[in-house]
Order: C-alpha cells, then structure tokens, then sequence
DNA sequence: AAGCTAATAGACCAACTGGTCGGTCTATTA
DNA sequence: TAATAGACCGACCAGTTGGTCTATTAGCTT
C-alpha cells in the first residue's frame, strides 16, 4: 500500500527563527572547541559542555546525535573547511604574488599564534591514529593542502625561469607541512625554544638548499 | 543476606624471587605501553591492562601507586632514559663520524619504524601541552635533546673547517626535531604521503642552504 | 612449627559517563 | 483559539572508572 500523499502542510511552528537553533548551536560548538583543546576529546564530558553553555542536556542530544557528532562538528568547521577554502584560494592564483603571500600569512598566523587551534590540530592527529574513519578524513584534507601548496611551490619556479627541482614539490610541501606541525606543537610547550621566525627560516633554508642544487647539477 | 565468596579462586602469593617482582612490574609496564599506544592514555583503563598482563588489579596497585604513577613510569623508561643516554652518546663523541652515524641512525630508526614509540611519543607531546608536570619534563628532554644535536652539528662544521652558520645550531637542531616528529606522525596517519627519506633529504636540503648562504656572505 | 612479610587475588565502592525519556513552553497557523 | 511542531529541560539509567579493602598464601626467620 502506496503512502498516502497529504498536500496538505501542517500546521504548527515553522523554522523557529532559523537564526535561534544556529545560535545554540554555535554556542555549543565554541565550547565544545575550548574544551577538548583544553582536555582532550575524551577528557571532556558532554556535562562540561553543556555546563559551560549554561544549556541542559537534552538541548545538546537535540543538536547532537552523539558526542562523536559533535567531534566531527568541530572538526569540519575548525579544520576541515577552511583548509579547503585555502586550498581553493590557492588553486585559484597559485602563482599570484598576493595570494601567496596571503595564503602565507594566514598559514603563519594560524601556527604561531592560535593556542587552541594548534593544541585542536594536534589532537585530530591522535584521533586519526587511532579511528579509521578520521584517519581517512584528515588524510584527505591533508592531501589537498599538500598538493596546493605543492602547485605554489611550481607555479613560483615556472614564474623564476627555473625547471622544476629535482626533489618532486609535493615532497617539499610535505615537509613544510610536518615542519609547521612539529613548531607549532613545541613552541607551546616551550616558547623560548622556538624562535617566532624559525619556520619560515628554515623554509628559506630548503628553499636555498633546492636552488643551490640545481645550479650545482648544470 | 549477601552471598559470600564462592569462586575464592587461588589469591596468594606465587613465587616471588628475586626479579620476580621487576619481572611482573615489568609486564605490567609493557602491557601499558601498548595499550595507551593503542587508546591513548584516557582511553587505557587499568581494568583493561590488567587483563592483558593475567594479572589482578590488587596487583597493579601493589607496583603503581596511581594510573598516573604508571604513565610517568612508562614515559621514563620508553623515553626520557634513551634520549638521555643518546645525548650522553653526542656528547661524549660530538664529532666523531661513527658516532653521529650511529646516532643518526637510532634516530632515523625510532622515526621510521616503530609505530609504537612515534605514537606514545605523540601522546606525550598531548599531555604535555596540558600538564605543567609533564610539560617540565618533556621540556628538559628536548632541551637535552636538541642541545647534543646542535654540538654534533657544530662539530661537524669545525671539522669542515667552516665558521659557526649564521642561523644558530641550536635553532636548527630545533627545527630538525620538529621536522621529525611531524613526519613520523604524518607517516603513520597517511604512509603513501611520506616517502622513507624525506626526513634525511630535507636535512640535507637545509644543510645546502645554510652553506649556500654562508658561501653568499663572502 | 610458628610467625612475619611481600605479593597476589578479586569483590566492592563512590563518582561519573554517555545517552534516554517524559514532559514543558512558545510561536505559528488552520 | 486550539492544535501542532520545534526547541529545550533535567531527572534518571545502566555501565564504567580509578581506587580500596580484606583474604590468602609462599617463602623467610626464628
């Protein structure tokens, strides 16, 4: 027996002011970021969350399906996304001078001087060591980071005359990548050991290192 | 009126000689090790690393005073002895060859390799950033640590007869230990995306540049 | 053989966990 | 204005957690 078809639309209350849910939401999203940067993802308690937004409980499994939900919520909004848009910024211009240095800029910041979002990044690593299902996903994110990064690093070399380097670019950005991690996670915990510039030091260095190559191989 | 123990199965002391004792703390220790590999130590229950081991909970609180006291005993003995006997090792011999050969190799080894020390080792850096205590102590190790890979390198350019580099060895140093951690972790998540010698090609790469940049200077 | 002590077993506990459930309140609309 | 659906509340539940306690016994003294 085929579903009766009732065109008629029920009555009663629509959208509730769209804006509302997404103010709940957000809400619990924000500390929810706070807190497992602070404790870790299973060092927080839905109780703290909800706690900390001054919601109940059963507004948060409203929005939530289940604390991993939740997880996945901060992630894609935190991480995931805008590491596409830069990726897509990047795409878009790779060999654009203000782009690049925007894209820089931006990459810098955000690994010299977020605390929560460095401490948030390097707890997704943990997780995706561990869930498949995350590992897949950072993967993912990462690879496109990578490659864009990647398409800089060659768009920069046709814009200079050179050839491509010898070492393939997506191993060089790779590097950049890992190298960024790596700082960024030491320099919380110990400030003074990391200089403010040393990132971008030490990708100079590579960088001189390439070009040297290159020039001593001709 | 409860029932009384039944199943009383054998308590009591099996024989304990001599390394008896170190031999079940020791037991107990590796089965921890493994475990917060696996779940992160938040995930680790001691209910879980006892099962492992065949051994009871009386008995892990009879060798460890707290969870926490097992964690500490397991980040001593898997990582802040070793590194301080390679520091010792770099220090002794900063810039004989077979030396930093050796060490360089362990070291690419402890990167390359073993899944269980790159993760533990990430599980440090996690509660580090979240513990004072443990960050003190992870703090020192790195310090001890970078410390004897900058004297290795400035041996090393005493040896070549160059003059100290411009970028100070000790910042290097720190950089190709974030460099590592980064890639051995980005390894494990996505393997395909690190091949096997990019840590060592981008050591040297970065070596080129700061001779390239000194020989510049002149 | 009796006593003592180090080492083990595992039942037990209070606190806390993620998740559920019945219910309330309110804006909207037939 | 009465019915409805969306958003929210918080007491409650079953299971789990780190940690405690007492019972038990093998080997060492004496």
């Amino acid at each position: 027996m085929a579903v009766k078809q009732q065109p008629r639309r029920r009555p009663g209350r629509p959208p509730a002011s769209q804006g509302e849910r997404d103010d709940t939401r957000r809400l619990l999203l924000d500390a929810a970021g706070k807190l497992i940067a602070e404790r870790g993802y299973r060092g927080t308690t839905v109780n703290e969350v909800v706690a900390r937004t001054g919601l109940s409980k059963g507004t948060f499994y409203w929005h939530f399906r289940t604390k991993h939900d939740l997880l996945l919520a901060v992630l894609e909004e935190r991480f995931d996304r805008p590491v596409r848009e830069l990726a897509e910024l990047l795409k878009v211009a790779p060999a654009d001078d203000d782009m690049a240095l925007e894209a820089s800029r931006r990459f810098g910041e955000l690994v010299r001087r977020e605390r929560e979002t460095v401490v948030l990044e390097h707890e997704y690593r943990s997780l995706a060591l561990r869930d498949p299902r995350l590992r897949a996903r950072y993967r993912k994110r990462q690879a496109a980071l990578r490659d864009a990064v990647a398409g800089g690093l060659d768009a920069r070399a046709r814009q200079l005359g050179a050839p491509p380097f010898s070492t393939p670019s997506r191993d060089v950005a790779t590097a950049y990548l890992a190298l960024a991690g790596g700082l960024s996670v030491e320099r919380l915990i110990d400030p003074g050991a990391v200089p403010d510039d040393l990132f971008g030091e030490t990708v100079a260095l590579v960088y001189q290192g390439l070009v040297a190559r290159e020039s001593r191989a001709r």
